[in-house]
DNA sequence: CTATTCCTGACTAAATTTGTCAGTTAAAAA
DNA sequence: TTTTTAACTGACAAATTTAGTCAGGAATAG
């Protein structure tokens, strides 16, 4: 997968869903508040992560979206993969051909890289992410800014 | 730093270097040959190689670059630093300012991801590409299209 | 029936990337 | 000394990608 502003967006964002899904379902709209993400962009980043099972969506009032798998079933290589099309370090999508029909000198470099990568992000998964001592200090942050008041640590 | 084409097409073009540099100063148009890589956007690129001390140049009939330091001593790290300005997957650069003034939910999650591809790619040097199967074989193949001929195989 | 919230596709603006181009400078060879 | 080779440089432009908006539609709860 590529790794972009919208990728990292959309991590963000079904992480601070995943903080918040013990309370019913979440609206685009809290997140957007919490997480400083436009509504619009939200929604167009929602609208993928649910065509890829990742979510499920309430329509109406008190409706909203809630993990459609549990925190530890979710990996960021998921989340990544469902809004930015699939990654490739390498310029020819692995398919060889990348100095006209045969491979590049670099070919099998990119290749080793891309997995590393994958690796990497498919060990982790949001119910990781929760337990981290940073993320719990974060989100604790981001409900005070919701509500309007200002943390203790900056009073 | 980044990956884009520009950092492959750098780490071909100093491979490709490394591969010819026992044979004296080896010039762009040769390499521009092999790699298919124009020549202006080579110069471009060898341009921002010598800056960071990776190569040497040497002007006139019979010039061109050969590596500054023994292979072994490039890694790819190093040359994608070069012509790519330096990779960051987060969006603040590391200065924990992703949202507003302080780090977002995913702050530690994007350094650790550069970590691990910074690791990755400081452990491979040119020697190291130098030896591999593929490479060379590859290199084998770009010799005979440079003099004009059909390598065995494609016969 | 009204407010809320998701849903959708098309569209656009900005940024980045990928180069090109025109011309200069240095060194070797003739 | 002239010519040729090849590195050097900065400005510019085309193409692509990214980021994000917009206008409206559809479902559901109260």
């Amino acid at each position: 997968m590529k790794l972009t502003t919208k990728g990292r967006y959309a991590v963000t964002a079904i992480l601070d869903l995943a903080l918040h899904d013990s309370q019913g379902p979440v609206a685009l709209a809290d997140i957007s508040r919490r997480q400083d993400i436009s509504l619009p962009y939200l929604e167009q980043l929602f609208n993928k992560l649910r065509r890829h099972g990742l979510v499920e969506s309430a329509r109406g009032p008190g409706g909203g979206y809630r993990l459609a798998l549990v925190a530890g079933e979710v990996t960021i290589a998921h989340v990544i993969f469902a809004v930015d099309e699939p990654m490739d370090v390498t310029r020819c999508g692995g398919q060889q051909n990348c100095q006209g029909r045969e491979r590049c000198l670099t070919h099998d470099l990119w290749m080793e890289l891309n997995l590393h990568v994958s690796e990497f992000l498919n060990g982790v998964t949001l119910a990781d992410l929760i337990q981290r001592h940073n993320v719990k200090r974060v989100a604790r942050r981001q409900e005070f800014v919701v509500a309007g008041l200002q943390p203790a640590a900056a009073r």
